[in-house]
DNA sequence: ACAAAAGTGTTAGATTTACACCCATGA
DNA sequence: TCATGGGTGTAAATCTAACACTTTTGT
């Protein structure tokens, strides 16, 4: 499953199912993972063969193991996440086969997709408000209004700006780049970078991001 | 994974390998998915298999796929963990080779279970602060005293007895079965059941019970 | 000058933490 | 009568939630 945001909105990767069953429904990205390659490899090399990107952030998610879950025999699908910041994608079969989802729109998906999205959705949303993942979605310079809308739109909640600010400040891991945007109608905003470093130092002190 | 409370302290049931690289020494419980049986349904099939025990509360954790973890060839273990009340399991074999460990006296297991174990430990630790999982490792009938032990031997912390009491009964889900606890040198406590009806309606309302 | 979003503090309420004494039972 | 753990309340500190006006830019 890859996550991003597409115009503030939170999405995710489906391609069209070319399996008879299902075909023309949209589906989750997959593949078989080979013998001499640990689930994680299979992962990065999936999402890598489709989006060009290969340093992403990757959760396991869940397997999926019922008996007849899928038409062709027994299957069993180990669901993984990855966060993406959009801008940097290049979907290696851009026409209409591959396409960006928002997950509020998304449908009846193929086989028992529906259920290994809602499950992974949920462990994103739980994993968002204690450590500091979502960040892959954004670029590396971000304004504070970037941040807070990905909590937004990722969660499905709208949060008090003042409040959003006093709290993310209050981590200490916001890095003032001293620049602003440009070229917007209003006042520009600051932009900042996240602080992975001290972070990475602190992060056993159970921080709460929102 | 099966975790219980043994005499107050967190402790998992562990098997002597009979896998000649790892002879002797301890490791987690497992089998082989059959063909035609889901991931859920083989969990608890060991697990009824090793405790006797078929309705118990079991959460599917992760997956571990590394290439050379298993020196057979290329396994992929689904892990599981199971929460049971320990006076009512009946150990299959319970000659040597079938034994509870307390958690925090484990040293060196076969395989790579070391991090299996840890991996569960940590997701039960998350899972037992905003569900009532917890309460699957005692028995129906509890004191107060029974539960906070639970919380503090699974999380390693300690706590307040007036404050945990107060935020546990605040939650609404304690019945009062009164009666009491017997046969103690001291005061008798009062024993309780949880409320799991109650829960089930009012669950989406994310509780925090420590 | 106007439209649009950026930036900024204070106060009330809720939650969390710290802490000490009397009570009921079995030995 | 003693030892052991059961049961109980209050106050300070911290955290959360609610809320409105001025600033900076592009058009």
């Amino acid at each position: 499953m890859i996550f991003g945001l597409q115009d503030y909105n939170f999405s995710v990767l489906l391609i069209k199912s070319d399996f008879p069953d299902y075909l023309g429904q949209w589906s989750l990205l997959g593949d078989i993972v080979e013998v001499d390659e640990s689930l994680d490899a299979a992962a990065y090399r999936i999402l890598s063969d489709r989006t060009g990107l290969d340093s992403l952030y990757l959760e396991q998610v869940k397997s999926f193991g019922t008996v007849n879950r899928h038409p062709a025999g027994r299957v069993i699908t180990i669901a993984y996440y990855a966060l993406v910041n959009i801008d940097q994608v290049r979907l290696v079969k851009d026409d209409n086969e591959l396409h960006w989802h928002q997950i509020d729109q998304i449908d009846r998906l193929a086989f028992d997709h529906n259920e290994i999205l809602d499950t992974c959705i949920r462990r994103l949303r739980d994993r968002i408000r204690s450590e500091p993942v979502g960040l892959n979605l954004l670029p590396d310079e971000f304004t504070l209004r970037d941040l807070q809308s990905l909590y937004e739109t990722v969660l499905g909640i709208t949060l008090d700006r003042r409040n959003f600010r006093k709290k993310f400040f209050g981590t200490g891991l916001l890095i003032d780049l001293k620049k602003q945007e440009n070229n917007v109608r209003h006042r520009p905003a600051k932009l900042y970078s996240f602080d992975f470093e001290k972070y990475n130092q602190i992060k056993e002190e159970s921080i709460h991001f929102i």
